[in-house]
DNA sequence: CCTTGCCTTGACGCTGACGACAAGGTTTAG
DNA sequence: CTAAACCTTGTCGTCAGCGTCAAGGCAAGG
């Protein structure tokens, strides 16, 4: 499989895949031409890759993932350091929530200031 | 008040209250020597943007803010402008929140078969 | 032979809100 | 005279995950 098709069959684009690889994270067999030749394992990896990307993780993030499957296991998630990184995720996104929860109480309440002082306005302007 | 002191009671850099400036959300006057001189005036609308900035708004979001306190208002959110920035502000951190929540729960679904598989393959070891 | 369509590496662009540095002018204090 | 401590404009660097050329090679069909 060429690069062409691998980034077709995984939404992605050849830049895209060049560049995990140029990051440690997806490997490839050279042709004597020079092209990168994929087996259908990288077709996993790259799907994992980009599952985990999509869901907010960093390409540091996914590395453990990559290498669990690569160790020969049918999904990234089994291996010690996978479930490390799944759990300081779970407590990330449990922050931000945390965090966008009370910004948007912030803003609700600035929100209703707001409405309530331009009710005052016009009922000046009435009088 | 120079630049050096309005950056200190507002929390910034000189070089931010310059950035805020070129793009248009600061105003300064100039000394002969061709200081930037600022009133007190500008001590709110900096601490206004500083605010905002802090909960997620983007520079251009915040400028009604800004225009709202040159109007005269003694708040930046009363203006029409500004609660039509709050009000999208509020959906988009609603969006956000909706999304780190089915993020989330999925991220501990994995999580969980991850535990599981774990447990198995103990289990395996043992016999 | 020429076009089409793959592939290669290399390198710059992008988004946002600045930090950091360069190179210089001004004012004040000693 | 000079050092300290302000200020000025200008430009490049940062983080992430790529997009977008540029310039070129290789293979196949008409």
């Amino acid at each position: 499989m060429l690069i062409g098709e691998l980034a077709e069959r995984t939404g992605t684009s050849p830049r895209t895949l060049r560049y995990y690889e140029e990051h440690g994270l997806v490997r490839a067999q050279r042709s004597a031409n020079g092209y990168r030749i994929y087996d259908e394992a990288e077709l996993r990896v790259v799907r994992e890759i980009r599952a985990l990307l999509d869901v907010g993780f960093g390409l540091d993030d996914v590395r453990p993932f990559v290498a669990c499957l690569r160790a020969g296991n049918t999904s990234g998630d089994v291996c010690p350091d996978s479930v490390l990184v799944l759990q300081r995720k779970i407590a990330e996104v449990d922050a931000v929530i945390d965090r966008l929860g009370a910004v948007r109480q912030q803003l609700h309440s600035q929100l209703t200031h707001a409405i309530a002082h331009r009710e005052k306005t016009c009922l000046r302007r009435r009088k």
